[in-house]
RNA sequence: GCCUCGGUAGCUCAGUAGGUAGAGCCCCUGCCUGUUAAGCAGGUGGUCGGAAGUUCGAGUCUUCCCCGGGGCGCCA
């Protein structure tokens, strides 16, 4: 059989009352009752209801169907139908059935209560279930989307070595790696350090890579690889990256709920608040937020970087997504441009989401000056000569540049409201599972 | 790394005072022409996470180990 149509078309009413229609999908659960089967059918578009009536097939036909268990591929030919006994309104009436591919009695997901552990061991099985397919349909619009901004606005998108000999963030969470016979290999934690770098070739420029983070951290905003969507651009100062910050998340945020709503409100989030988030986004310093925190009754002091329990209290009242500005040197990594006005904090900020989803962005202004970089990595505990190709960045042709790191995976879990990072991708990589 | 909860049928769980293993779902068989996690009747299915110990006897008590969930610190 050739010319299948989507269930979803069907379900937005595409197709007129009485078309005749081909679809293939998997059985995604089934009833009998006698005389009449209901099978609804999962095709990676949506789930359709396809009614099989005695009637209107043969009887071998009729027979075979009903003994096909769930998860069985087959293609079904029948005639669109309207009928609010549907689940979604429409439904398909079968009267023929094409190939068929069996599946096995003993499919393990039941539509039953089930715990996380199975479901993860199952997991290769589980990123079949609507609920996830949707999500992974809203993380490929929120990509498509972002892409789309970049092209608009002259970023040119570019990739970088997953092998690096160098840390990015600090080194105590670097994945080592046996690269042949060579010692200090680890898994890119950021691709900034080539980005600063890739400025003086290309301009404005942007990766959406992984990027991977040895952190024992056992939470649910947490996973060891994420999807890591960085930007970097020359001539811009703090502020100016703040400002590319937030016409990127508002014109990413305004794509999903006005493009496609109900996923967004099928994956628990709210179309109407992401259609109508727009720029800019507010910024408080560093100073103020401590402040904000210590009047809440949290403890917290000058120079301590927020922990759970002072984000929580923080962002609890944010409307909108908020920048907080000039971060002390203590707590940022060495590149991070210090004040020239105050050498105690940097030209760095970090922009928190609302209701305690924590960090999405983190990013800054670069130190540009040779003898200040210099400094800085010595100043951090470093050894310069493990940088020796970065420092050579700031000795031709040195410009104030900057740029930041946007964690996929929390920007989603924050617009959808999730629970859990891991759903936010079909394979999640946390300090306990690497497997499926 | 630390705190905390858990591991009994394929799944979700119950298991009283230590006395020899249960339910629902899944699956199989039969019935049912509008089901929505369908319903009704019957049936299959177990090294109680592992090891050692106490005991006449351990799913249950003790010790050690393994695995997992949630959280903290840290981070995007």
């Amino acid at each position: 059989m050739t010319g299948f149509v989507d269930a979803a078309d069907i379900l937005k009413g595409r197709y007129e009352e009485g078309a005749a229609v081909k679809l293939r999908g998997w059985i995604y659960t089934s009833r009998s009752s006698g005389g009449i089967q209901f099978l609804e059918l999962r095709d990676g578009s949506g789930v359709i209801q396809c009614t099989l009536n005695k009637r209107d097939v043969d009887e071998d036909t009729f027979n075979e169907v009903e003994k096909y268990p769930i998860e069985t591929a087959l293609e079904l030919k029948g005639v669109v139908k309207r009928d609010e006994r549907a689940p979604g309104g429409w439904e398909l009436r079968v009267n023929g059935v094409g190939d068929v591919y069996v599946a096995k009695p003993d499919y393990p997901i039941v539509k039953k209560e089930q715990g996380i552990e199975f479901l993860m061991d199952n997991r290769h099985l589980y990123i079949r279930e609507p609920k996830l397919q949707n999500i992974f349909q809203i993380r490929a619009k929120f990509l498509e989307a972002a892409r789309c901004w970049f092209k608009d606005n002259g970023y040119t998108e570019v990739h970088t070595p997953m092998f690096m000999t160098a840390s990015v963030e600090g080194g105590s969470t670097l994945f080592s790696v046996e690269y042949f016979d060579k010692k200090g290999v680890y898994l890119s934690q950021s691709w900034q350090l080539y980005a600063e770098a890739l400025i003086s070739s290309l301009g404005k420029i942007y990766t959406i890579a992984p990027s991977f983070r040895a952190e024992p951290s056992r939470t649910r905003r947490h996973l060891s690889e994420f999807l890591h969507m960085e930007l970097e651009e020359p001539w811009t100062d703090l502020d100016g990256i703040m400002t590319t910050g937030d016409r990127l998340v508002s014109h990413i945020a305004n794509v999903l709920g006005e493009e496609i709503p109900e996923k967004v409100r099928n994956a628990g989030g709210d179309p109407d608040y992401l259609a109508k988030l727009k720029p800019p986004f507010p910024r408080m310093s560093y100073d103020d937020a401590v402040e904000t925190v210590q009047k809440q009754g949290v403890e917290m002091y000058w120079g301590d970087d927020f922990g759970w329990q002072q984000e929580g209290p923080l962002t609890e009242q944010f409307e909108k997504p908020t920048w907080i500005v000039g971060y002390p040197s203590g707590i940022k990594p060495f590149y991070h441009m210090p004040n020239p006005d105050r050498a105690e904090v940097t030209m760095s900020a970090d922009l928190l989401a609302p209701a305690g989803y924590g960090e999405i962005i983190g990013g800054g202004q670069r130190v540009h000056d040779y003898e200040q970089l210099y400094q800085r990595t010595i100043d951090d505990g470093l050894d310069p000569s493990n940088y020796e190709w970065y420092m050579d960045l700031r000795k031709w042709g040195t410009v104030p540049h900057s740029g930041f790191g946007l964690g996929v995976e929390r920007v989603l879990m924050w617009m959808l409201k999730l629970e859990h990072i891991r759903d936010t991708v079909p394979f999640p990589r946390d300090m306990r599972r690497v497997y499926p």
